[in-house]
DNA sequence: GCCAACGTTGGC
DNA sequence: GCCAACGTTGGC
């Protein structure tokens, strides 16, 4: 079954107009155990989508394609760099990735305002919800579909 | 820049 | 195992 997932990156350090340009690129840095779980249950042509954070307007920009499931994040083991973490080692790596690829577009962006005025979001959306900071969230069928569908008027 | 909410660390 | 302190996230 496909599920579908919503990735958080920061415009600022890797926007999704670079993953256009770039298109595919590895998910690395995640260093969150309840993240790192859910990218453990990714699968292959599972769909996302690409959310702008930290930013003027943040919101939904297009949608990513998982095309490589998880495996080790080796830049937890690249010394001096910023996601070394001294306990991840070859045999117990910790950390892990996924491989995602830019799909396509929306047929616009849709904020993160509209989102939490959506009332069929506002209760359920892992996104919406207070304090919620979780850089990789699971994003229900019906979510999906509504989100698609406020992009498309 | 502010600050609320969260996750992690470490002393006890 | 508890919990205070700290660092980080991320919207506003």
């Amino acid at each position: 079954m496909t599920q579908h997932w919503l990735f958080k990156s920061e415009p600022d350090s890797f926007g999704f107009d670079r993953l256009e340009r770039e298109k595919r690129t590895e998910w690395s840095g995640v260093r969150n155990y309840q993240a790192r779980n859910l990218m453990k249950q990714m699968k292959t042509g599972d769909l996302g989508f690409f959310y702008h954070s930290s930013t003027k307007v943040p919101g939904i920009a297009g949608i990513v394609r998982v095309v490589k499931e998880a495996y080790p994040d080796f830049t937890a083991r690249e010394r001096g760099g910023p996601y070394f973490d001294p306990k991840a080692t070859v045999d117990n790596p910790i950390w892990e990735m996924v491989d995602v690829a830019f799909e396509r577009r929306l047929p616009r962006y849709v904020t993160l305002a509209e989102l939490r005025a959506e009332p069929k979001l506002a209760a359920t959306m892992v996104l919406l919800r207070k304090g919620s900071r979780l850089s990789v969230q699971p994003v229900a069928e019906r979510e999906w579909n509504i989100v698609l569908k406020m992009a498309e008027s």
